[in-house]
DNA sequence: TATGAGATCAACT
DNA sequence: GTTGATCTCATAC
């Protein structure tokens, strides 16, 4: 399986985020193959740059091929996969996985857990995977990330983002048609 | 199955 | 002081 380098990243985040689709994502050797995500850009009133730098999305302001780590809802944590150039402030959220790597470490961490849920969610799988703020800020071409590029071709289904209350209707979000795991089905 | 509250924190107003 | 790029559990149909 070949590598993704950062230089993968430095596209258009509406390129990047459904040619992520069927890449595989491990963290410390554990993960799966991504099957949802959706693109933010920094003219999208949804997006966390979209106000300008602060301390918090400092790296999305950084060169692409980082990751940028934030708390949601208090609870959870959400990995983004910074894109375009520097100062573009673009990033891919990772929505699921399909567990295929350290699926007891991650049925572990998660508590028992169906394996359908385990990493069906953003804040699912930076649960499985062990992903905090910690990590925020780290290159995708390197350990503890490892990303493998997709074999074969898949079937990509678009459609709105979820969880939002700004731009609601921007089919941004991007999926493997037909995976069973899914934060949430696509509409066909 | 579907809806609703609670958890819990940092950025932003 | 308010508000989320969420998830889980409980309660109601």
């Amino acid at each position: 399986m070949a590598l993704i380098r950062r230089d993968f990243f430095a596209r258009s985040v509406h390129a990047v985020a459904p040619d992520l689709i069927g890449s595989t994502l491990l963290f410390n050797g554990v993960g799966g193959r991504i099957v949802e995500v959706e693109a933010y850009h920094h003219t999208d009133p949804a997006a966390h740059s979209f106000r300008g730098p602060t301390e918090r999305n400092a790296v999305m302001f950084g060169p692409p091929g980082f990751a940028y780590v934030y708390r949601s809802y208090g609870i959870h944590w959400c990995v983004n996969f910074v894109c375009e150039r520097e100062g573009s402030a673009s990033a891919v959220l990772i929505r699921a996985l399909e567990p295929t790597q350290g699926i007891a470490k991650m049925r572990r961490r998660r508590g028992l857990s169906d394996e359908r849920l385990l990493c069906a969610g953003p804040g699912r799988l930076t649960e499985a995977l062990g992903i905090t703020r910690a990590h925020n800020a780290l290159p995708l071409d390197a350990p503890p990330f490892e990303l493998h590029r997709r074999t074969g071709r898949v079937q990509i289904a678009t459609g709105p983002r979820i969880g939002i209350t700004k731009a609601v209707d921007h089919p941004w979000r991007y999926g493997l048609a037909a995976s069973r795991f899914l934060s949430k089905p696509f509409r066909v």
